[in-house]
DNA sequence: TCAATTGGTTTAATAATGAAACCATAATTC
DNA sequence: GAATTATGGTTTCATTATTAAACCAATTGA
């Protein structure tokens, strides 16, 4: 395999964002990381992923400013792995493919985890929504082009 | 490589849904079928993918339900490939990645490609929110687990 | 102090991917 | 309507990515 087209060119950022993100593993870990983990074993145990890949993939997001790594105790070596403000603006990524699960992934007795509200106990929603505050499906909409210079 | 652990079963929505588009170019392909696209030209065109691997995605694809293939002239053998209703719920899903790579992966003055409301040509807003419909980040959420069977 | 756990790195085997060649069918041109 | 070109793939082969397992140094626990 010849190195994989980069998209950080792309113009759209949806590409973009696949770019950094769009691995097998990276958003699994994100997740994990939502859910407040944080060590290397927590996460190597959570998802059964190869040791030297999530060595690999723990530097690529922190490469990326998604996560940062901090020293797990005073001067030692070991560290803990946080999301960065712009990790965690990966919350409604995660959210989506949580509700496209939700919705079509599971049996109708299926149990499944909840994302709740941690203060009502309710569960949370998202939607696309115009400026006015309507919800909004993809017919319509339209994506507007970057126009190629000549 | 040993095959892939499968996350087909796992109890949490969003790692079901990567299970079946979390490689690196299922949800590329939505996307441009969300932009319009519907033959193999076109998405091999658009994508850069290696043919064999666009066939292999688009069957995969199919045989999830996400999209759906029809002859394109009558009697023909060649395929057009449009999103199902399943696959039109991963809307919110690429518009996540969209708000994520435009705030956090290009350079201020650089140009990117907008998705706009097509009545009024304002850009459309998703947001995670309680049921109250207040916008919730993920401090404010716990996930509940489904409860091992002994 | 000794044993076990944690947090990795290295190595070797296997799977996934890409590029290119190939081919049948469909659409276009002459 | 014959010849040409474009489309929609499939096959093959070389390369890269991922895995499991072995290994090891540094911590932590007993």
């Amino acid at each position: 395999m010849v190195a994989r087209k980069s998209l950080e060119q792309d113009h759209c950022p949806s590409a973009r964002a696949l770019d950094v993100i769009g691995d097998w593993w990276s958003l699994l870990i994100v997740r994990d990381a939502f859910d407040g983990l944080t060590r290397f074993s927590e996460f190597q145990k959570s998802l059964g992923i190869a040791k030297n890949i999530l060595t690999e993939r723990l530097r690529r997001l922190i490469a990326s400013g998604i996560l940062e790594s901090a020293p797990a105790s005073e001067g030692g070596t070991r560290m803990q792995y946080r999301l960065t403000g712009k990790g965690k603006d990966l919350f409604p990524v995660i959210v989506a493919l949580r509700q496209f699960g939700e919705r079509h992934l599971f049996l109708p007795e299926e149990p499944h985890s909840r994302l709740l509200e941690r203060a009502t106990g309710q569960p949370v929603r998202l939607e696309v929504r115009a400026q006015s505050g309507e919800p909004v499906g993809p017919d319509e909409t339209v994506i507007l082009k970057v126009p190629e210079p000549e």
